[in-house]
DNA sequence: TAGCGTAAGTTGACACTGTCAAGTTACGCA
DNA sequence: TGCGTAACTTGACAGTGTCAACTTACGCTA
């Protein structure tokens, strides 16, 4: 495909890449992720990708880092909507993790499902953190419970995740969004954290 | 298998196929199982896997079949190690959810890291139908909380799933097998949990 | 017991994938 | 203006899933 009117070089290849390549998982799960398919989307050679991205994983890194992002605003989105106790906050990230979880399932399974990631890139890294900071955040007014602070980060987490990943293997049996999150805030109130007047 | 019934050229292609492909997905990952690899540890044709599989999906599949076999046994040798009371055998639940998890990661994302598996397939829906038994039938004694057997069970496999994956994600960061145990153990009595005496 | 039908396995092909090597284009800068 | 280099293309290679056509050998029946 010769346009002869086309720029050789792309404005901004690498995050073109990067959004082509969220649209792919969104769609097709993990798996549908390609470079190639990338490429095609982005309009370039499929060569082209290699000069942002070494490899597959490299690619799939930069997705997850994204997705970490918008990890991160839902989370935030569901804490700013919530009554301001510290209870209440705990309880909303539980709820942006399963809205992130459902909104997105193809980046939460790139983000936790096992595929390979660049586990020591420096983008990825931070962006992970800033996910987990948040979470940190809200735990600390409540993180003098029975196993200290990262016990309460480390309950809130396996239950928000938990719950999340459990909606999406049976998405299928009729569990729809709003009574996941029915069923969620049912559960959640009761768990042993404590309160501020504790 | 008795001589009578036994098929044709290789002595149990099928068994043999999915025990190769076990061990490709504990070895390299859920990324590493491909049918050319599983048909050479077989010592078979490349397509020879196809008349017993009609695709990648169906083996992965089976594979999952087997590996929630493995899953609910190693939750229920914890549940067998520990005292009987209702609670430490959901306790128990947890820690066979994370022996397993730990022992056999590439299974753990097989079964549950979002690759396409064939959800209607009826041994895979038998086999796992009997993990989930293992569940439900430990928190029926406690089953009367706050939203029912259904929220008692949710609770249960949300903690257990979330802290498993947790440590998963996180082990290059030096938490141990023992280590992560005794955190879940110090994270697991104070769930709201219904015990026999209310 | 002979032979036939068919399941099991082989060979070959095709389109797709990731990745490397080498060539071409065009942008930034001296 | 011209040069160096980053960005992109083209082409190739090995590996993948899957399909079609072929061969083998087992079980069954006549």
């Amino acid at each position: 495909m010769s346009d002869s009117n086309r720029p050789h070089h792309h404005g901004n290849l690498r995050a073109a890449l990067i959004a082509a390549g969220m649209d792919l998982v969104q769609e097709g799960g993990p798996e549908a992720l390609s470079i190639r398919q990338v490429a095609a989307r982005a309009g370039v050679s499929h060569a082209a990708p290699a000069h942002h991205f070494p490899n597959l994983t490299a690619l799939r890194t930069a997705i997850a880092t994204e997705a970490h992002r918008i990890f991160t605003a839902t989370m935030e989105q569901a804490i700013a909507e919530a009554p301001g106790t510290p209870k209440e906050a705990i309880i909303a990230i539980g709820i942006g993790y399963l809205r992130f979880a459902r909104a997105h399932p193809g980046l939460f399974h790139i983000m936790f499902g096992g595929a390979e990631l660049d586990q020591d890139d420096a983008e990825f890294l931070h962006s992970s953190a800033l996910s987990y900071g948040v979470l940190a955040r809200v735990c600390a007014p409540v993180a003098h419970g029975p196993a200290g602070p990262r016990g309460t980060e480390t309950l809130v987490w396996s239950i928000a995740h938990g719950f999340a990943s459990l909606t999406l293997f049976h998405r299928t049996q009729s569990m729809d969004a709003s009574e996941a999150e029915t069923l969620f805030r049912t559960i959640a109130p009761d768990l042993p954290i404590a309160s501020e007047q504790d």
